[in-house]
DNA sequence: CCAGCAAATACTCATTTCGAGCATTTGATC
DNA sequence: GATCAAATGCTCGAAATGAGTATTTGCTGG
């Protein structure tokens, strides 16, 4: 039943990490995921992703997946119901410093409050995070339900953070106000600059959601690597993804005991500041198996 | 950008399970899953979801999930350009054997190869598994990508037998012309009676894989369930959606560990054949919480 | 050239989890 | 009262996990 207000579109959250800094294509003000209708003439959706960001970003995305079709009405501005199909893209994308293209954002300037590195080992001031454990105390009142759900989520009281939880986060504050897009965000919501567009910060939580946890289970990091890596970087980027840091050890110990996931180069890399480290590329002919199954890198589903 | 050629409709994979057989909703001939267009005045689709099964099947939903968006070209016999958006929908519906609605369609009768249940402890003759695995020999040839790939998905030479690839098994199953719906599909597929209607039985097998996968890690099976049940009666039902059986001492030890997920009613029922057994009830008290989080109940990620 | 640093790499160990099997309990049935 | 079937209880070894301690190695500043 073709409905006259009907329209739909792709959006895409698409990351890519430069040594250890995050990054997501999001551009203007307010900003915006990339975005754009859907064309008749696509035959597949996954396709049209691709080829979208090549045409408007110019690169390879290694990692396509569907995250979630949004439509429910009152999303958008004006009245009319928009379904947008989201899509999480991938890529290697090296976003330097200096001169960043203006429409790769740091992921964590979008979402503040998931990045946890900073805090790990001993006493980093955690400002954002007193802030938002004030404000939810506030939000919750008496509330034994919500208070549980606020302990739950944000890993109050001896609970742990769960790196994946990221989108029930970003709902939760939402409800309460804190973030810019909320309806009822009367005061300066200071956990965000200002608002994106629409729904996109919703978007964006969902594909974070997604990412760290496919992290678990998939050899998905490796769309975010360069051809030859070492074992060092590959944590750092696994540990920007999921927000948080991982025992060293342990980490190249599950990279190891996986059969066959990467095979040393011989080479080594000496900018290192220590002793240099051997280097890696990822064996892409396990990927079609892999794909579909698992590999476990440990990303703690629990931390704390 | 209003595409004329644009419409979209919802699809529903809702299951129930009655006393160790999964039913799917699923009537006509071919069989179709039911669907309708997106309404306008929807607020949203979940609720969508939720009406729909009220109206037209006359029950609740327990739990609903939005699958997948399936938009590419070429799904519909017409050439048109559908979005259908898929959920899976579960209920405690009873179907029982006599005067069962004919809109119910017993899972396995629609996915002949996923239910292994019969043929576990020794010598079940598998005649539709020799036949798939011959099938897939001569698909197959020489070719090691195509060799490696259907035993993987299938099991073969010692490897194990993945419940939740349900889906890329039935994708497999497509490309070879396995299953009816297949376009090189010319000879009798003997794996399915006929075809369903448009792409409906790989969104069937969508759900089956989301669901299978969920229930390792997500205390869904409870929506399958009655208020009350016992131990073997909740295990008999996470094997009938596993298709497999599992290690019963296990299984409860597994229920028991997670704190606080079942409790004694304090009854006992005797209906079992031999001792009775305790009756539990599902603490919904835990469900937002655990809902987010994950509650494992042990399916077998690896059978044989 | 050497001391010392930083990071990579190598081992160890206690704890938990997991798969599997044996043993016991308890009503119903004949 | 013997027998059966299923529930329930317990044990054990293997594997996975979390968290250290120890060692190697090249670079750097003096």
């Amino acid at each position: 039943m073709t409905d006259a207000g009907l329209s739909a579109e792709l959006v895409a959250v698409v990351m890519a990490v430069d040594r250890g800094r995050p990054f997501v294509v999001a551009s203007g003000e307010p900003p915006a995921l990339p975005a754009g209708p859907l064309r008749a003439d696509e035959e597949s959706l996954q396709a049209g992703v691709r080829e979208f960001a090549r045409e408007h970003m110019g690169f390879e995305l290694g990692y396509v997946e569907q995250l979630y079709t949004f439509a429910d009405l009152g999303r958008s501005t004006d009245g009319r119901r928009v379904i947008s199909i989201s899509y999480l893209g991938l890529t290697r994308a090296e976003i330097s410093g200096s001169e960043r293209p203006t429409d790769w954002s740091a992921l964590y300037d979008l979402l503040p409050w998931e990045d946890r590195r900073h805090l790990e080992s001993g006493t980093g001031s955690d400002r954002l995070g007193e802030e938002i454990e004030a404000a939810l105390q506030r939000w919750s009142g008496d509330d034994g339900d919500r208070l549980e759900r606020c302990r739950f989520l944000f890993g109050y009281d001896e609970r742990v953070w769960r790196p994946d939880l990221a989108l029930q986060r970003y709902e939760l504050l939402w409800e309460t106000g804190l973030v810019a897009e909320s309806p009822c965000a009367a005061k300066i919501s200071a956990l965000t600059a200002g608002p994106m567009v629409n729904d996109h910060r919703r978007i964006l939580a969902t594909g974070l959601s997604r990412l760290r946890a496919k992290l678990q289970y998939r050899p998905v990091v490796f769309e975010l690597m360069p051809e030859v890596f070492t074992l060092g970087e590959l944590q750092e980027t696994v540990e920007a993804i999921a927000g948080q840091s991982v025992h060293k050890q342990n980490f190249r110990r599950a990279v190891e005991v996986q059969h066959e996931l990467v095979e040393p180069t011989g080479d080594v890399s000496h900018d290192t500041g220590g002793r240099p480290a051997k280097l890696y590329r990822f064996r892409r002919s396990v990927r079609q198996e892999r794909d579909q199954v698992g590999t476990k890198l440990p990303i703690p589903r629990a931390a704390r």
